[in-house]
Order: C-alpha cells, then sequence, then structure tokens
RNA sequence: GCCCAUGUGGCGGAAUUGGUAGACGCAGCAGACUCAAAAUCUGCCAUUCGCAAGGGUGUGAAGGUUCGAUUCCUUUCGUGGGCACCA
C-alpha cells in the first residue's frame, strides 16, 4: 500500500546532488569539535581564540608568529575532516591500492601478486571526536539491543591508564594502555605492534636481523588476518622495560596480535589474567607470575577482578576491582601516567585511490591544503580516458595533469568514499530540487527524522555511524534540528540463494592412452551426493559405488578406457535450477526435460533406502542466474500477480530473518487468496455476498482478527499476520459466512497485505461486481490470465475440450473474448457467453 | 581470533513476557465429487512402543537454575553477517 514519489527521486552520483556532499565536506573541513561544548563548531572561532588567547601549547604571541605551515598543521589536528599520512594495502605489480577483501592471504585476489601496507596521505573524519555522542545518542532511537550492541562494541570505549616504562639503557620510554592498572605487578612482558615507531631505536643487536624480519612477515598480512590467526607469533627485541614500582625488568616482544592503531600500540602482558597473553607467554616460555593467588591455576588465565592481590607490592591484600583506582592514583602521583578514556574505533579513512567518487574541493600548495569556497562548487568529476592509477599509486585523477594543476595549486587527486553521498541522503529527499541549500531547514523540520529506515545489518558499523555522525556535525553547526537521523531501525534478512549441485562424473585424464578417448562418446552420469562426499574424502567408495551402478554402464566405461584398470573417480559440481529441487532431492525426469534435453540420455546413480533418490549438493550463496538459484519475480508475479507475491514474501518468516529463497509455498499463499475472493463471488454462482447481520460468533471471528492483525503488523511480525488471515479465512468459509457487514473489515485489514485484491473486492462491494467477478486480479487491474495458451474450457460447466483461446481479457469487456475454434464457436451458436470463469491457468469456464 | 545473529517435524516456520511444543502453510498419504482431470472439500501427518486405550522420547550437543525451559545461565558445535578501501 506504499508507493514511492518519484519525484524526489536523488542520484548521489548527479552533480546537482554531489556539490551538496563537497559544501558538506567543507563545513567539515572548516570545523573543529570543541571538547568543552562537546559539539563541532566553526574553526575560525579556534583561529580567534588562537590569535587571541593562544592555547595551552603556545601563548596568542607564538601563534601569530607561526609560519602558515606550523599553522595548518594545528589546525588539521582539530578539523572534523583532515588528513594525515596512513597505511593502505599497496600492490606493486597492480599499480594500485586494494580493499582489504581484495587482498587474500597477503596477495591480491585478482592475479596473487604481492601485497604490503604503504604509507600514503589520506583524509579522515574525525569521528572519534563524536565518540561519546554515538553512544549516548543510541538511547534515544529505536535500534535493535544487537544492533546498538554492535555499535558499541566498535566504538569500544574503555576507561583505564596510560602510563610509560623506562626502557632499559635508553632515553625513551614505553608508553602503554591498560584497562587493568591493578594488575602492574602481574606484567611479565611487553607486547609492541611490529610497525610501532620505537621498534627500530630499541631492539638489541642480537635480535635485529629477526626483528626485521618479523616485521617483514607482519607487513604482508592483513589486519582481518592478523587478528584471526590461531599460530601464535612474535619476536623478542632485545630490550626491557623497566616496572617502576618493583624495578624489574621487562622483556620487549612485538607481536601481530597487538595493533598500531589501537591505544598506544604496545600494551603490558599479564598472563595469569589475559588469556591471549596466558598463550603467548606459555608459547615462548616466559616465566608467569601468580598475582591473585588460587583463582590462577596455572591452565588457563583467569580476568576475574574479584581476586585478593598478591605478590603486588602496595597492592597486596586488595581486591582487585578496588585496586584499579588505587593504582591509577598512584600512577598519576608519581607522574609516570594518568587515567585515560580509550576507544577502539579508529577516525574513518574517507579518501579512496579510485575514479568514482566525489572530488574533493581542495587545493594543496606543498603541504598546505586550502578549501575551495562553496560558489565554486560543484567541482566535477572530470572525464578520463584511463582509470588507471597514478605515478605513485595516487587515483586515476592525478594522470590528468591539466585538471589537477591549477594557478591556485594541485588539485586533491583522492576522490570521496562510497558513503560520502550516503551519509545525508535522506535530507535531500526531503527537498531534492533546492539549488540554494543542501536541504532547507523548513523542510527538514516539517519532515523530521527518518521514522522507520530499513537495512541490513551489515550496516551496522559503516554506514549507520557515518550518517549518525553527519546528522550530529549538520545539527551543532545549526542546519538541521536533530542531531539523530533515523528514529527507528528495522533489519531486513536478506534474501539468498540456495543453490543446488549435481556431480557429475568427470572423464578428464581417464583416458592415459594419449587422449584417444572422445568424452562426448562417453556416457554422462550424475551421481548422488553420499558418492561425491566419498571421493571427497577419498573413502573407498567402489563397493558401494559399483553395487548400484549399471553393471552395463560400467562396462562400457571400462571398455572404453581399456588401459585404466579402474578408473580413478572424480567428479564436477554443477549448478543445477534450484525450482527443480525439493530439499536436496532433484526431480530427475524435469532435470532431464531442460536444458534443451542436454542430459535426457544421463544416468543418475541414486541413493536412499530405495535407492530411488538423487540428492543434491547444496550451498547458500549469492543469488546470482549463473548459479540457477534466483527466481524471477516477474515470472511469479505472471502467475499468481503481485499479492500473492507479496504476501508469500511476508509468510516466508520473520522480516528480520535471512534465509534462501524458496518458491515452494507460494501455491498455499495464492490458495488462500482465491478463498478470500470465494468468499465474495461463487465460480458459478457469482455473486454471494449479502447484506444479512453478523451473528455472534462471526463477530467473533471478526474481532479476533482484527486484534490479531493489528499485534501482528505492529511488532512487524508479517508472517504471523498472514497466517491470521489464514485462520480467519478458514473460519469464514467453514461458517459460510459472506456477509458484507464482516467481509469490509476484513478488507480494511487486509489492504496494507494484499492491496490490489482488496481494492477490487471492495469496489465489487459498492457495485454489485461485474461479470468478471471469478477472474482473480493480479494487479494494475489485470486478470491472472494468459491469451495463446491451451486451456482445457467447460461450457457450463461440463467439459467439452481443450482449445486455444485468444482472449482479449480487459475489465467488464467479456464480449472481446473470441473463442478461436469451430467447434466452440458452434456451441456457443452466437450467444455471447454471460460469464467467464477462469481458474488459475488451468480452466475456462463459459456460462452461457 | 573478535563482535552480532541463528539452530524446533520431510520443508518454511509458530509458540507475543518461563506455563498444553509443532499454530499457519508447503509437501506427502487416504477419501469425497468427476467418465477423467482441474478446482474444491474431508481426514491423517514429530518420533518410538502398542491392535487399541495409553505410554516413552523430543526444540544442534552437554550441563545448570526452576514446581515448570524452545524461552534464562554456562560450556560447546554448526551456519549466516560484520571486522575499518563493498557500503
Amino acid at each position: 500500500g506504499f508507493c514511492f514519489d518519484w519525484d524526489r527521486e536523488v542520484r548521489t552520483s548527479d552533480p546537482e546532488f554531489y556539490t551538496w556532499t563537497q559544501w558538506i565536506f567543507l563545513k567539515l573541513y572548516n570545523s573543529y569539535f570543541c571538547n568543552a561544548q562537546q559539539k563541532a563548531r566553526p574553526i575560525e572561532d579556534l583561529v580567534k581564540k588562537y590569535e587571541t588567547k593562544g592555547d595551552k601549547n603556545f601563548t596568542a604571541e607564538q601563534w601569530n608568529a607561526f609560519s602558515k605551515k606550523e599553522q595548518e598543521d594545528i589546525l588539521m589536528n582539530r578539523r572534523l575532516a583532515f588528513s594525515k599520512y596512513g597505511e593502505v594495502n599497496w600492490c606493486e605489480a597492480l599499480g594500485t591500492v586494494l580493499a582489504n577483501d581484495e587482498v587474500v592471504n597477503g596477495v591480491s585476489e585478482r592475479g596473487g601478486h604481492p601485497v604490503v601496507k604503504k604509507k600514503m596521505r589520506q583524509w579522515y573524519l574525525r569521528i572519534t571526536a563524536y565518540a561519546d555522542r554515538l553512544l549516548e545518542g543510541l538511547e534515544t532511537v529505536d535500534f535493535s539491543d544487537s544492533m546498538k550492541e554492535m555499535q558499541r562494541n566498535w566504538i569500544g570505549k574503555s576507561e583505564g591508564a596510560e602510563m610509560d616504562f623506562e626502557i632499559k639503557g635508553a632515553g625513551n620510554k614505553l608508553r602503554v594502555y591498560t584497562t587493568r592498572p591493578d594488575t602492574i605487578f602481574g606484567v611479565d612482558f611487553m607486547v609492541v605492534a611490529p610497525e610501532h615507531d620505537l621498534v627500530n631505536e630499541i631492539k638489541s643487536a642480537e635480535q635485529a636481523a629477526a626483528v626485521d624480519e618479523y616485521v617483514a612477515y607482519v607487513k604482508s598480512r592483513s589486519d582481518v588476518d592478523r587478528m584471526a590467526e590461531k599460530k601464535i607469533t612474535g619476536c623478542f627485541t632485545g630490550a626491557y622495560a623497566i616496572n617502576p614500582f618493583d624495578r624489574k625488568e621487562i622483556p620487549i616482544w612485538i607481536s601481530e596480535y597487538v595493533l598500531a592503531g589501537y591505544g598506544t600500540g604496545a600494551i603490558m602482558a599479564v598472563p595469569c589474567g589475559d588469556e591471549r597473553d596466558f598463550k603467548f607467554a606459555q608459547h615462548f616460555n616466559i616465566p608467569i607470575t601468580n598475582i591473585i593467588g588460587s583463582h590462577f591455576n596455572g591452565e588457563e588465565a583467569n580476568s576475574t577482578k574479584e581476586a585478593v592481590l598478591e605478590n603486588s607490592g602496595f597492592l597486596n591484600r586488595l581486591l582487585m576491582k578496588d585496586a584499579i583506582g588505587i593504582a591509577v592514583n598512584k600512577i598519576e602521583e608519581l607522574g609516570i601516567g594518568k587515567r585515560k578514556v580509550n576507544y577502539r574505533m579508529r577516525d574513518a579513512g574517507f579518501s579512496r585511490q579510485r575514479y568514482w567518487g566525489e572530488p574533493f574541493p581542495i587545493l594543496w600548495n606543498g603541504e598546505i591544503p586550502s578549501a575551495l569556497s562553496p560558489d565554486e562548487l560543484p567541482l566535477e568529476l572530470p572525464h578520463v580516458d584511463t582509470y588507471g592509477p597514478g605515478a605513485e599509486g595516487e587515483g586515476p585523477l592525478a594522470n590528468i595533469t591539466e585538471w589537477v594543476n591549477t594557478p591556485e595549486g594541485r588539485r586533491e587527486t583522492s576522490t570521496m568514499p562510497g558513503y560520502a553521498g550516503s551519509s545525508w541522503y535522506f535530507l535531500r529527499y526531503m527537498d531534492p530540487h533546492n539549488s540554494a541549500t543542501f536541504c532547507d531547514r523548513k523542510a527538514s523540520d516539517y519532515w523530521n527524522q527518518v521514522d522507520l529506515y530499513i537495512g541490513g545489518t551489515e550496516h551496522a558499523v559503516g554506514h549507520l555511524l557515518y550518517s549518525r555522525m553527519w546528522t550530529k556535525v549538520l545539527f551543532d553547526l545549526g542546519y538541521i534540528g536533530y542531531d539523530e537521523p533515523y528514529k527507528k531501525l528495522l533489519n531486513q534478512g536478506m534474501i539468498q540463494g540456495s543453490s543446488r549441485f549435481v556431480y557429475r562424473i568427470s572423464w578428464a585424464g581417464m583416458g592415459h592412452d594419449g587422449g584417444s578417448i572422445d568424452p562426448q562418446t562417453l556416457p554422462q552420469i550424475f551421481i548422488s551426493k553420499k558418492y561425491m562426499d566419498a571421493i571427497e574424502n577419498n573413502i573407498a567408495i567402489d563397493i558401494d559405488f559399483v553395487r548400484h551402478t549399471s553393471i552395463s554402464l560400467l562396462k562400457s566405461i571400462f571398455q572404453q578406457i581399456s588401459n585404466v584398470s579402474f578408473p580413478v573417480i572424480t567428479a564436477n559440481k554443477i549448478h543445477v535450477d534450484v525450482n527443480i529441487v525439493d530439499g536436496y532431492e532433484l526431480d530427475v525426469e524435469k532435470f532431464m526435460q531442460q536444458n534443451n534435453g542436454r542430459y535426457a540420455e544421463s544416468e543418475f546413480i541414486y541413493e536412499g533406502d530405495e535407492m530411488d533418490k538423487y540428492i543434491c549438493g547444496g550451498e547458500v550463496e549469492k543469488m546470482s542466474k549463473s548459479k540457477l538459484n534466483s527466481v524471477n519475480p516477474n515470472e511469479l508475479c505472471d502467475n499468481y500477480g503481485a499479492d500473492t507475491f507479496r504476501m508469500y514474501e511476508m509468510f516466508l518468516g520473520p522480516v528480520e530473518m535471512s534465509k534462501p529463497w524458496d518458491t515452494k509455498g507460494i501455491e498455499g499463499v495464492h490458495r488462500f487468496l482465491r478463498k478470500l475472493w470465494r468468499l465474495f463471488f461463487d465460480d458459478l454462482k457469482g455473486k454471494v455476498w449479502n447484506e444479512e447481520k453478523a451473528n455472534d460468533a462471526e463477530l467473533k471471528i471478526l474481532h479476533r482478527t482484527i486484534k490479531k492483525i493489528e499485534e501482528d503488523t505492529e511488532r512487524f511480525s508479517f508472517n504471523t499476520a498472514v497466517s491470521t488471515f489464514m485462520i480467519c479465512v478458514n473460519e469464514l468459509a467453514d461458517s459460510k459466512c459472506h456477509k458484507k457487514e464482516v467481509l469490509e473489515n476484513v478488507l480494511i485489514l487486509l489492504t496494507p497485505y494484499a492491496p490490489h485484491i482488496a481494492e477490487e473486492l471492495w469496489n465489487k462491494l459498492e457495485n454489485e461486481g461485474s461479470i468478471l467477478d471469478a477472474a482473480y486480479p493480479a494487479f494494475d487491474g489485470k486478470y491472472l490470465i494468459e491469451s495463446s495458451k491451451e486451456y482445457p474450457i467447460s461450457i457450463n460447466g461440463k467439459v467439452r475440450a481443450n482449445i486455444n483461446l485468444a482472449l482479449n481479457l480487459e475489465q467488464a469487456e467479456v464480449e472481446k473474448i473470441v473463442l478461436q475454434n469451430d467447434i466452440v464457436q458452434k456451441w456457443l451458436d452466437g450467444n455471447a457467453p454471460k460469464k467467464i470463469i477462469y481458474v488459475k491457468n488451468k480452466m475456462v469456464n463459459v456460462v452461457l
């Protein structure tokens, strides 16, 4: 029952749209996060403050004396959109930057070339500044708990302490972040991220080679690989840190499980309290200090906070959770560290070395960026002849020298990521044609937040966080009146394709006599899944296999492959049309008929108790034509109508659940709609609905249905709502209730579920109905009937023949029906049919 | 590896907040109507023992809490999604 207002269609790739994406980018660039007010403010406010009052690190005079570059560097540290050097996956052979999912096992997915980390200048959004507000905002929106949990975990707020450890025999210090300062006496080693700046400075001469080798290894690995690795890897640097409390020397290791981007890129490892530290210590035979007495059994770490501390100097005999605060106080007192709130979330990378994206409205003069002014927007994406990367791995725009080089400076050649436009597009729907602003404040105030946003959980930590941040920035700057974009979020599940496979015996490689066997002459044998499993598991399948294979078939195989005493059997996995598979059982006859009979002569080797089942293999994967696991919705609409299709989708299961698409049950929904129709119109009798008064039993059915449907609809439980409709119609049919009083109420409920049929019936309740009463409407006023097909036809209920009908059915224009068959024509004998009854592409009844 | 979700008959699923497990639908079986179909209607349909009456078992697995667990807790296995350049 809903519809789209196509006047409001937008495209984020349209310059009329992305001019405003660039405009918002400029707002981000020209704003900073004011910690005192916890909101975005124009960067001029900060500049003014620096010019007049200075900052804790410099006076106003110093600021004014800074060079342009120095000033810009300081401001860049505060801008909400900022540029700095960051690491990317660099593939030298392809000359381009790769996404993490284009890197598999350290090499490029395409071509298998090596991929390394490379530092390049990148743009970022300072989403970390909004971490707390993104957390708080979750309390005000109606998202699922799991969605909120995913966002909270992504933001990963933790409270702890940052502290500096002296490094033995060196001037510099190792800064670590820990949430458990109470375990300071249990630190048995340090782990530093391999890419940490200190590594090169502190590695000992003896360990240098090993460290370099390990760093090179880590460089080739993606973060995901690093985190997912079960194997424990690491390398001792040869350096020691000093525990400030007991002066114990602590060996410093590097390992890939510590990431440079999180915290300080270094941790203090407490093996008795942390599982990963424990495994690391075990693996490298590092002695473990027990500070929690019997809570540590020596076999696994125990991360409790309830233990009483031992071997812990001034913290002895304290409960761990009480010791946390005491330890931090002591650390602060000694000036070796301080309380620190840490976030797992990092600033969001905002530049891509790609062509397709919004160009940045930024010019560079050396290392100093400057922004275009809003009236220079849009900065349109220029035409390129080639999409190849720039000389230094920049995006393709770098190759257009005349575009890049302007009198005012060198253009930024990266483009914005896909999420730039999608972070604010909902606002543009509210005011899509405004050329003066991205969205008039009046329009955004009027429409307010998005009432219901429907999207998958895959957006949890990407799009949904970005658009929440952008909304907060626009709110802070006064351009919109709310700081959360989506009032309610519904995660719909993904409809997947459930692929099915048959296994065809492969003759490749079986002819050891120089390829004299023509595979075309060999029979095609499909083996059921059980045998395929046996092959894959290298189980000796011959006995079972041979026993159930037709002997003559095997003989013919062996005769042709004379050089092989027993063939090494392999089989190829072939996609089979999922529509001819019931569960996993293949409809072999249909399979043989498909593909123009390509497999009509094939042999099938079955399994099961009766040895009569061909069982397919199955995988749930992306829906795709080539995988034969897709269903054409047009075909279903043609056969069943849009209402049936819609209701069946709802009937499939909970809307938030992903599931493989399966059309098996659609017949039931269609039957329900036909049954509903028959409450109003009988196939032969025509109109059956009446104006009688409903009795108590009928009203009970009605009102129970109203209550249930209301509840189900409110909680988006559309599948149970459809069940409720079915129960209602069954009960009304059983009690032979055709009363308008009841039926019209059912139609009101049904309207959002089956709008076309509901509307059609509603009209007929008002105008007595037409001659086409018994045809079931599909959608858009069309009826479920196809012309030029062969239908069995009956006249006055008696079957006479199968005929070809050329039907030109339009609503209430029955005289246009042409029966192109002499015999039937004779029967009809010039009598215009009173009624055509059409029963789902199976049967046509003509009533004279 | 980490985070989130999920697991119930032959199949999709229901059980709304701890209270009769399997609603509703598909498939299947049997029957009615029919010359025969189609359509429609009726009955059966978790599993096991039993002629039946009736009993046992049963919501991925193993424990636990409870008078009572598909539901809550712990552990574990499988599957799907995400893990920062897909968005």
